[in-house]
DNA sequence: ATGTTTTGTGTAGATTTTACGCAAATGTGT
DNA sequence: ACACATTTGCGTAAAATCTACACAAAACAT
């Protein structure tokens, strides 16, 4: 097969003029009480020291969801977190340095799972009431994550990704709450939570707990793939 | 701004290499039974003679999303439809031309809309259950579509896109069952459907019936963008 | 006219959701 | 040690919703 490029001294030639193309994550995190965004300072022009999500560009040996892990690893350290495609965002004037499309990701984290961070690295939580103006479309980026997080958590049990592995039912309400920015009955949320049959009881107490301890639960991941498989599985929240 | 490439006598250079971008449409039709999918014969390599989803490459001064547009009138004569971005595609090896990366679309039209078509083209809806092998990575393309589709059945009224302007409750009924592939009491579907609130009763009855003639409704667009916008909504089907 | 198919409306019983009562567990202050 | 506030766990009655049908009217075929 002939390549679709030519070697030039001034670089790769194409027939017809290619955009650049780059994956975005747009990582969130909770710390028990708000909805916290991971953002990088950027230490080069353009937007050099604005606030943006960890990205860059795509390999021609990579698909774009493995870009996006691999800067995402580069920048932050993290690993396989919990991903999912958000979109692509092409406007044409979206990047001053030339025609540059970008996939955005975003991603679930528990944030313990950061705090060993090198300290090198210009990256922070910001809780979402306190997100800067960002680089880029990335403003417009993440009022989209953040519409489609609050839509998938009515329907998907992504709200683990976000706690530790044990939690207890009212850590998990007040994270719903935060999200969703309603509020729950204390005790139909922990009856409707636990009828689903997703979560295994560990027969231990939160320790952070400042009154009496919750108990502690784990997610069932496989209880929840059979069931969803079955389609016995009834969540909506 | 200088710009991002330098143009050779063999084209477009750039420091690195670039994938190229194009977009694809999954364009479903209901023809009152079946759900139908609206393909293209390609008339060259590779895969001539092959069915492909419309698309093709994205244009410098145009979003992705206006290259799906663009691409699907001149493929197929379609104008606005109904259509959301479905995902990107980008394995590396996903076409035999080189390194080209897809977004798909997935667009919903009434069938009735796309029949005055120019006869040369060689677009055709296929049934679902009589889909050939397709072109590229397009029968995975297909089955992520379908899925989507389903899944936003529940609770978006994309329904209406399908039907024409005027439609019985019956008519919506098959509809459903087809797309879901499950069946609804009749009676049950109908209260429901009703006590949503978005349906504007016409008055009139399908002619098209073969006994008792439906009520004809069309879609209360306002009523429902309103209700979203309450949070009085109640779809789930 | 009579039978068949399809649509429109109603209703009883089961199920689910909602609103709230109450007791147990745990930290705080005296 | 004891009263008190806060938080969790469980239970229950009333309201709302869903489910499974019954029945009659409309429209076509013979």
């Amino acid at each position: 097969m002939t390549p679709d490029y030519i070697k030039t001294p001034e670089g790769y030639a194409y027939k017809y003029p290619r955009a650049a193309m780059t994956a975005d994550a747009v990582i969130f995190g909770f710390d028990g009480y708000e909805l916290q965004v991971l953002l990088i300072q950027r230490g080069i022009e353009p937007y050099k020291g604005r606030w943006a999500f960890p990205g860059g560009f795509m390999r021609m040996d990579e698909t774009i969801e493995e870009c996006a892990v691999r800067e995402l690893h580069e920048e932050t350290g993290l690993l396989s977190p919990y991903m999912q495609q958000l979109g692509i965002f092409s406007d044409v004037d979206r990047d001053p340095r030339g025609r540059i499309v970008t996939t955005a990701f975003y991603a679930l984290v528990k944030m313990e799972s950061v705090v060993g961070q090198d300290d090198a690295m210009d990256a922070r939580w910001f809780p979402l009431s306190a997100v800067p103006a960002l680089a880029f479309d990335h403003d417009h980026i993440l009022r989209v994550a953040l519409k489609r997080l609050r839509e998938d958590l009515h329907f998907r049990p992504i709200g683990f990704e976000l706690l530790p592995q044990k939690f207890s039912i009212p850590q998990l309400q007040r994270l719903y709450e935060a999200l969703l920015e309603i509020h729950f009955d204390r005790r139909n949320f922990q009856k409707k939570m636990l009828a689903t049959g997703i979560l295994i009881e560990l027969g231990e107490k939160d320790p952070t707990a400042r009154h009496r301890a919750g108990t502690l639960y784990s997610f069932n991941k496989e209880q929840y793939d059979k069931m969803k498989h079955d389609g016995t599985l009834r969540l909506e929240f």
